[in-house]
DNA sequence: CCGAAGTTGTTCGGGTACGAACAATGTATA
DNA sequence: TATACATTGTTCGTACCCGAACAACTTCGG
């Protein structure tokens, strides 16, 4: 969304198909851009790190909360990961498959299923995990150390002006799938 | 994978799991939160804007990157939209079938397809777009308005460190599917 | 207690999403 | 002007990705 064009380049053309209409050009631009680094950011810690273990992203993701906070329920499991819980179920078959993570009835309550790394999965997570931190670190390499806080301040105002429901911190808002 | 956790209270359980290993915290956070943000600005954009055509984000992107550069190869639709050709293959198919774009082929060059909008499609991006437009807006409306470019910038510094090869506008480097 | 209302994980259908392999086409080299 | 080399869009296989519908289960109201 934001290519090979220039800037004004790109804001002259749209001025010209869109007409008279006002337009949040800031906003756009924060938006477009949001994307476009969250897309090659994945990616490109796909290519380096992850293609190594055959695994995507969001797999890596799955695991990587399993491993931070397991035993864990599959409702919270899809919450810190940003998937859907029909999601989460395809996710979870494939790692359980690969012998990564394992399910788990709860004996309290009959609708909730746990979820736990096995020995193999901890063995990966240890291994890939400092790894990927150190391809986090060349990402953001460029950028002021001292920035880095607001930058991250930045993207979780983002977050809470879609996501306004966040009662406390331990207790998901009620109930939502994502 | 920064869910409804405190920071602190992720880092112990992360120290925890990890061990002595050193960690940059700062990228860790930087690098969740872009993805906590472009997912959640995503699916709110789908839901509040975009669902009313039954259509995904993806799709949208491609359909805006036509509107404003018709008539365009495909290489260049995919390296704009930040997508991969092979995925530009799938949804074009879609968008022609919904008769919001037509492929043709080059008439220099055999091997490039044209892009182009219909007028139901020029249409319906009319329509879209300023009320996409005004939700992009009120995803940023908490931040600062000064500080929206500085926020672009770092977004850009991002994807600059990770995409190096850059040539000069209008000209792609040399050839890369993405 | 017992039916209504709510919660949870799975299934289903349609649509991305990628890399690799491919055939068609264009370009460069000798 | 052949013959290697490069480029492009599509196809293939596999893996997400979501909302909606669903069955199993828990909880709440009377």
């Amino acid at each position: 969304m934001a290519g090979p064009h220039t800037l004004g380049e790109t804001e002259r053309q749209v001025v010209d198909r869109v007409g008279q209409l006002p337009l949040d050009y800031a906003a756009m631009a924060v938006v477009s851009n949001l994307f476009r680094a969250s897309n090659a950011v994945r990616n490109h810690l796909e290519r380096t790190v992850l293609s190594s273990q055959n695994m995507s992203w969001t797999a890596f993701v799955v695991l990587w909360v399993t491993w931070i906070w397991e035993p864990i329920e599959t409702r919270n499991v899809a919450l810190e990961s940003g998937i859907s819980k029909a999601t989460l179920t395809g996710v979870l078959t494939t790692l359980e498959k690969r012998g990564w993570v394992t399910r788990e009835k709860s004996e309290t309550d009959g609708r909730l299923v746990l979820v736990r790394m096995t020995p193999a999965g901890r063995e990966l997570m240890q291994a890939l995990f400092p790894e990927f931190n150190l391809e986090e670190q060349r990402v953001v390499e460029s950028i002021d150390a001292g920035t880095l806080d607001t930058f991250a301040d930045l993207l979780r105002a983002v977050t809470a002006s879609v996501e306004p429901a966040a009662s406390s911190p331990d207790e998901p808002p009620s109930s939502q799938d994502r």
